[in-house]
RNA sequence: GUGAUCGUAGCUCAGUUCGGUUAGAGCACCUGGUUGUGGUCCAGGAUGUCGGGGGUUCAAAUCCCCUCGGUCACCCCA
């Protein structure tokens, strides 16, 4: 059990019930908010040829030192996924569906780091990915639905921050006077932003290190660099925010680490559980990475949105708790389980959810599993109910309520007792 | 990749400082009390390569080294 070979590997984990439940309810609850906005489910690999991820630029640490490459048996170089955007946009290339596009997905991705809370090498998201369309409006919905959801799940402390890092221009110059300004001090830098810098300036107003918080402090702002056009989407997008009631709050600092965003970045934050990933989703607009992987020229926007985070910050928020597993009725056999295998597939053709014992056990050990199910009610079966053609009903909510029916009616005095 | 910290039954943990009889507790599980009946109670029972490997020693869960895994932080991100 402890031996290596028999664990799972690093960084991932088993999900068994009921978080399992949960996550597929959370991801229920996310298709319906987002259907009923007229998006629709896209299903694409998981793995690619690796050039689609390396597309999202050289300087990104997802696609730098975090993925699962491999050779298959074709030679052909692949990559587990890091994330989906990727993907979908490729799957837009390919099909061309009609724009406006509006998509969405579940399922894993895969980073290869090292795990810390809310950080796995397997992890799940939920995102949505429009393209075809350059209203800031629709910025504004795409953020109002990721909204919608984490409301739809009860939670309350989830902060908005909001960014526009300007046209592909815009960032440049930016990106020149932010390189300007560290290089200035550049010893006072800590050596990882040093050579942040260097990889990708940006970046550097990420640092979590307290020797850089002044100097980033100090750092020229991203909103001062915005052009006449990046400006007017930027304020469009606040207009609609705050017309829908969303709260936000803008932060400048916002760059996010896949480098392919344009104008709105925008991260959800949740205030509820301590850790230092508490990103609980985040996504932007990404005019620009249609064409990068070959297609035409097509503004894109999107989130993602981290399930395992998103469940951590309901537990924290003590809010989307699972429901019982409502079994209806247990069905005690002490014939051999004959009775109980013929009862049961009645039953469950019927519509009760229905559950028994196996391996031939003593009515006690029976009655308690019976219990343990959390049925409402047991059927009991024993020789003499076989002879006269009838069952036991027996009410598990109440010590005494038990009685003697036919077998031909017990549908019937089932549904008669239950609804 | 870097640093810190932890790893004893299915789960939560005691025992490790100062090595010394068959390694414990609670919960959960099983059986019986109740030869046809659960949830309460009582009695009994099963369960451990003390993460793995190596070393020191008469003797290692306990000390040393290596390794794997978890957790947390940095990096980065969901």
């Amino acid at each position: 059990m402890n031996d290596l070979n028999f664990r799972a590997p690093k960084g991932t984990r088993d999900i068994l019930w009921p978080d399992s439940a949960r996550h597929q309810f959370l991801t229920e609850v996310f298709a319906e908010v987002v259907s009923e906005a007229g998006y629709t489910q896209v299903i694409t690999p998981m793995f690619e040829h690796v050039e689609v991820f390396q597309r999202l630029g050289g300087a990104t640490d997802v696609v730098r030192k975090e993925m699962y490459d491999f050779q298959d048996k074709g030679g052909r170089h692949l990559a587990l996924r890091p994330e989906q955007t990727a993907s979908v946009v490729r799957a837009f290339n390919e099909h061309r569906p009609a724009i406006p596009w509006k998509a969405w997905y579940t399922g894993p991705n895969f980073r290869y780091e090292r795990s810390q809370k809310g950080r796995f090498r397997q992890f799940s998201q939920v995102g949505i990915e429009v393209l075809g369309v350059e209203d800031p409006y629709l910025d504004v919905e795409v953020m109002a639905l990721a909204w919608r959801f984490y409301e739809r799940l009860g939670l309350r402390q989830v902060k908005l921050e909001l960014n526009s890092l300007g046209s592909k221009e815009d960032r440049n110059k930016f990106i020149d006077a932010l390189q300007q300004h560290f290089t200035q001090s550049l010893s006072e830098l800590s050596e990882e932003s040093q050579k942040t810098l260097e990889v990708n300036p940006l970046r550097v107003l990420d640092s979590n290190r307290e020797q850089d918080a002044h100097l980033i402090s100090a750092a020229p702002s991203m909103l001062d660099f915005l052009s006449e056009d990046s400006e007017e989407h930027f304020t469009q997008v606040q207009e609609g925010l705050n017309s829908l009631n969303i709260p936000f709050s803008v932060n400048p600092k916002l760059v996010r680490g896949l480098d392919y965003y344009i104008r709105t970045a925008f991260e959800f934050i949740s205030e509820s559980f301590d850790a230092a990933q508490n990103a609980i989703g985040g996504g932007g607009r990404y005019d620009g990475l249609v064409e990068d992987l070959g297609g035409p020229s097509t503004p894109g926007v999107g989130f993602a949105i981290g399930t395992d985070r998103t469940l951590l910050a309901c537990d924290a928020e003590k809010t989307f708790q699972m429901p019982e597993a409502a079994i209806e009725v247990f069905v005690v056999d002490v014939t051999g389980g004959m009775e109980a295998l013929k009862l049961t597939t009645e039953l469950r053709n019927a519509g009760f959810k229905t559950d028994r014992a196996w391996d031939n056990r003593s009515m006690k050990a029976q009655m308690k599993l019976a219990d343990r199910s959390g049925a409402l009610f047991a059927i009991i079966v024993g020789e003499e109910e076989v002879a006269s053609d009838t069952v036991i009903l027996r009410d598990l909510r109440e010590s005494t309520g038990q009685s003697k029916i036919t077998r031909e009616t017990i549908q019937e005095d089932l549904r008669k007792r239950l609804r």
